[in-house]
DNA sequence: AGCTCATGTGAAGGGCTCTTACATGAGCGT
DNA sequence: ACGCTCATGTAAGAGCCCTTCACATGAGCT
C-alpha cells in the first residue's frame, strides 16, 4: 500500500536534504496547474515525499511559502526586465519596447510566479523583503523611463519620468492580466498581446512628443500623419 | 450555548425565505474583508443563520456562488460605466474621461465585486452568462472609443476603435489592479489613481492626434507644447 | 564515541467541502 | 378547510487540509 512512500524513504533516508527547495518547486508546479488558491501545503509535501507536517520546519505557514515564491518571482522578474533593457542598447526606444515585451513574456512563460506576485492576495506592503524586491523590479522600468524622458525633443515639455513609468507599467500589467496568459481563463484578443502593448506604448510616446516611426530608425524624419503605430492607415 | 441559533430559528422559522440573496450578500461582505480566497461557504451559511448544507440548495458549489457574484458585478459595472458615459454628453472627450474615473471608482467602492470579477480565478470564458455580462461592460468602453475615433482630426489616420478601447481598458485595469484599492494590500502612489489615469489617457489621445487641452474646452486652438496633461511644465 | 539540534514523523484537533437520508412547511388543487 | 407535493433546510458523516505537539532520527561537531 505505502509502497511508493517506503520506496522514496529508502532512496533518500530520513532526512530529505533539500526539502525547502523541493517544496518551492512543487508549489510552483501546483500553482501553474491550479492557480494560487488551488495549491495545497499537503500536496506539496506529498510531491516531495514527506509527511504533511514537514513543511512547517521551513515555512511558518502556507502564506509564507507563497510569499517566498512571490519574492523570488520579483527577483526573476527584475532580472528579465534588466536583461531586456540592457542599459538602453542599441538605442533607448528599441530597448524600451523590448522591456514591454519582456513584461508580457514573463507573465506568459512564468504564470505561476506571476500569479503568486500579483494575484495571490499576498500583502506586498506588509513584507519588507517582498516590498523591496517588487520595487527593484519596478525601478528597471523607472530607470528606462528616466532615460527616455531625457530624450524629449526640444520645445516639448519634459514629462515626469515616474509618471511615464507608472503609465507603462499599468498598461503592461493590464494587458498581461486581461489577455496575457496562456491558460484559457482569460479573454480572447484579435491580436497578440505583444502587438497590442507595442502599439499602445508607441501611441503613448507619441503623445509625449516623441516621433516614433518604427523604433529602429530613430534618426530619420518621420511622415507620421499618414500611418500610425497600429499599421498601415485604413483606406 | 446554541442560544443565538435557536433565537434566529425562532425569528425566521424553518425556511429562511430569501436565502440565496442572503448568501450572496454575506459572501460579498466576506470577500470584501478577506479576499475571494478567504471567503468560505460555511461562513456565509453561518451569517445567514442556516446550516452548512443549506447553501447547496441554491448553488452547485462554492465556485458557482463566486461566479454569480462576478456576473452581478459585471452587470453593475456595465451600469456604472454606461451612466458615466451618458451617451457622450456633454462632449465626447469629457464623457470619455468620466468613464475612466468610473472604472476606478467601481474598483474602489466595490472591491468585493471587483475581485470576484477579475481576481478570483473564475474562468470567464467557460460560462456564457459571465462572458456575455463581461462583454456588455466592455462594449460601453468600446462604444465610447468608437465615437471618439470618429472625431479624429482631418489629416490624421483614424485609429481602430477596438484597439483604442483595449488600450484604455488595459491601462484602467492596470491602474486599478496595482494601485486602485482602498485596502492596504496595494502599492502606494505619489498621486491619486484617478489623476494618473486621466493623465495617461490624455497623453494617449494626444498620441492619436487629438488635441486635448483640458478636455472641457474642445473647440479652442491649443498651445500644446508648453504644458502637458500632467500639469504645468516644470521650469 | 557521544551530544546536540535541525529536520522529519505520527497522531490529533478543528475547520471546510460536499453528499445522502431525512424533516419541515408553503403553496396548490380540490 | 384538507391533504399532497416538492422546494428548502437539517443532521450526520466521509474525505481533505491546516496546524500543533510530542517524539524519532541522524548529520555535524567536540
Amino acid at each position: 500500500m505505502s509502497w511508493r512512500k517506503e520506496q522514496r524513504r529508502a532512496e533518500r533516508g530520513y532526512h530529505h536534504g533539500n526539502l525547502k527547495e523541493a517544496l518551492l518547486q512543487a508549489a510552483l508546479g501546483l500553482i501553474a496547474e491550479k492557480g494560487p488558491g488551488g495549491f495545497t501545503f499537503a500536496d506539496a509535501a506529498r510531491m516531495a515525499g514527506v509527511s504533511p507536517a514537514a513543511p512547517y520546519r521551513h515555512f511558518r505557514d502556507r502564506d509564507e511559502l507563497l510569499s517566498n515564491i512571490a519574492q523570488r518571482g520579483f527577483e526573476l522578474f527584475e532580472q528579465a526586465l534588466a536583461k531586456a533593457w540592457d542599459d538602453g542598447r542599441p538605442d533607448t526606444v528599441t530597448a524600451f519596447m523590448r522591456v514591454g515585451r519582456a513584461y508580457l513574456a514573463f507573465a506568459r512563460s512564468e504564470p505561476a510566479y506571476y500569479s503568486a506576485m500579483f494575484e495571490s492576495g499576498v500583502p506586498v506592503d506588509q513584507n519588507p523583503l517582498l516590498m523591496t524586491a517588487s520595487e527593484r523590479a519596478f525601478n528597471i522600468i523607472r530607470a528606462a523611463a528616466e532615460r527616455l524622458a531625457a530624450l524629449t525633443p526640444p520645445g516639448v515639455a519634459r514629462p515626469p519620468a515616474l509618471m511615464m513609468a507608472l503609465h507603462i507599467w499599468s498598461m503592461s500589467h493590464g494587458i498581461a492580466a486581461l489577455f496575457g496568459r496562456g491558460d484559457g481563463a482569460r479573454r480572447k484578443l484579435p491580436m497578440e498581446p505583444e502587438e497590442l502593448l507595442e502599439a499602445g506604448v508607441l501611441i503613448y510616446l507619441r503623445g509625449l512628443g516623441f516621433s516614433t516611426e518604427t523604433a529602429a530608425e530613430t534618426e530619420k524624419p518621420a511622415e507620421a500623419t499618414r500611418s500610425g503605430p497600429w499599421g498601415p492607415a485604413p483606406k
